[in-house]
DNA sequence: GTCTATAGACTGATAGAC
DNA sequence: GTCTATCAGTCTATAGAC
C-alpha cells in the first residue's frame, strides 16, 4: 500500500494517502496560525493540491478542523492508555506525553492555538474544548482522590484544586516554551521535567 | 474636559476622546476574536465612526495593537506597585491583578489571545511576549530567592521552578476560566483563590 | 477629523470539465 | 480525484473631498 503507486482506477489508495498528508498540514497550519487565520489554499497547496481538490476530502473548513482534533484524540488516548497500562501513575503518564509533544512542536503549537482561539463562543472548536477542560481535570481529579485515599498525595492537598492546578501548568509551561523557541535549550523550560517536579511535590516524602 | 463638548475648532478634545474609545473597544475585539482576525472596520463601527476615522488616530492595524499593549503594560503595573508599596508580597498582588480581571472578562481574553497568537515569530506582538515571558518569571524568581533567604520559602522549593510554575498557573487557569463562562460560579475555577492556594502551597507551615 | 470611494489582495465555497 | 474559473464576500490601506 502507499508510496509510489500510480493511480489505480478506484483513486482509493492515492486517495488515503492525500487524506492522511492533508491533515498533517492542516495541523502545522493552524498551529502556525490558528484556524481562522489559515486558509485552506495553504494548506492545499502545502500537499501540492488546489483548495478544491482539498474540499473533495474535507467539505468544509469546519470538517477539516474536527478530523484534526479527532485524530489528535485518537493518537494521544491510545498512547496515554499503554503507558497506564503498562503500570504508570497518572502524573508520569502525563509527563511522557509532554516528553512526545516536545519533539513536535507543531503539536504543541496546535492546542496552544487552538485552546485560546476556541475560547470564543462561536468557534467550531469551542464545544470541543470545552468537554476537554470539563474532563481532564475531573479525571485527574479522581486519580488524586485514589491516591489520597492510598496515603500518597500530601494530606494538606486538596485533590479537586491540585487537578486543576496540574492541568494550568502543563497549559501555562506550553506558552513558555513556545516563545523561549531559539533560546540556548538550558535557558528553555524542561517542560517533562516540570511536570515531574510539580507532580512530586503533591506527593508525600 | 470630555464628555458631550461640541467639536471645538482645534478638534483636540474630541480626538482624544475617540482615541480612548477606539483603544477600549480594540481590546474587546482582540480579546473576542484575536488580533488577526479582529478587523478595523469592525472596532470603527463599535465607536460610531469609519475605518479611515480609526486609521486618523493609529495610523496601522499594528500600530494599534502596540497602544493597546502600552496602556495595558501602564495601567497594570501602576496597579501592581500599589500593592506592593501597600505592603502586599508579589504573590498576594499577583492574586489581586487576577481579582481585577475576573472582574473584567476582555482583559482576561486579550491576554489568553495574543499570547497564544504572539507565539507565532512573525506576529506583531511577538518581541513583546518575548520581553515579558523572559522578564516575568524572572522576577518572580528573584522575589522567591529572597523569602528563602528569610526562611519563608518550603526549602525544598527550587525558586526559579516555583517562579515558572506560578506564571504557568496563572496563565493556565485563564484558559480554564474563560471555557467554564456560563457554567454557575459555583463550577467555576475561582482564580484569585486557586492562585492564593499556589502561593501559599510554596511557603512554609 | 471624518467621510466616500476605491485599489489590490485575500477568503471559503461552488460549478462544471476531464 | 483533481483541475480551472468564478462568485460573493472580506480585508488593510490610500486618495481626495469637505
Amino acid at each position: 500500500m502507499s508510496s509510489a503507486a500510480p493511480p489505480a482506477s478506484t483513486g482509493y489508495a492515492r486517495g488515503r494517502a492525500t487524506r492522511e498528508e492533508i491533515l498533517e498540514a492542516a495541523v502545522q497550519l493552524f498551529g502556525e496560525v490558528g484556524y481562522r487565520t489559515a486558509s485552506l489554499r495553504e494548506i492545499a497547496s502545502r500537499v501540492g493540491i488546489s483548495h478544491p481538490g482539498l474540499l473533495h476530502h474535507f467539505p468544509s473548513k469546519a470538517a477539516l478542523l474536527e478530523a484534526v482534533l479527532a485524530r489528535r484524540d485518537e493518537v494521544d488516548s491510545i498512547a496515554l492508555q499503554a503507558d497506564l497500562d503498562a503500570g504508570h501513575s497518572l502524573g508520569e503518564a502525563f509527563a511522557r506525553v509532554v516528553e512526545r509533544n516536545v519533539a513536535r512542536p507543531g503539536i504543541v503549537e496546535l492546542f496552544v492555538s487552538l485552546s485560546a482561539e476556541a475560547t470564543s463562543a462561536g468557534h467550531p472548536a469551542h464545544a470541543y474544548f470545552r468537554r476537554r477542560y470539563a474532563e481532564v481535570p475531573a479525571t485527574v481529579r479522581r486519580d488524586f482522590e485514589q491516591l489520597r485515599d492510598r496515603g500518597v498525595l500530601r494530606p494538606d492537598v486538596d485533590p479537586a484544586t491540585a487537578a486543576r492546578q496540574l492541568v494550568a501548568v502543563l497549559d501555562g509551561l506550553q506558552v513558555q516554551w513556545l516563545l523561549e523557541e531559539g533560546l540556548p535549550p538550558a535557558e528553555r523550560v524542561d517542560m517533562p521535567a516540570a511536570v515531574r517536579a510539580f507532580s512530586a511535590s503533591l506527593m508525600v516524602g
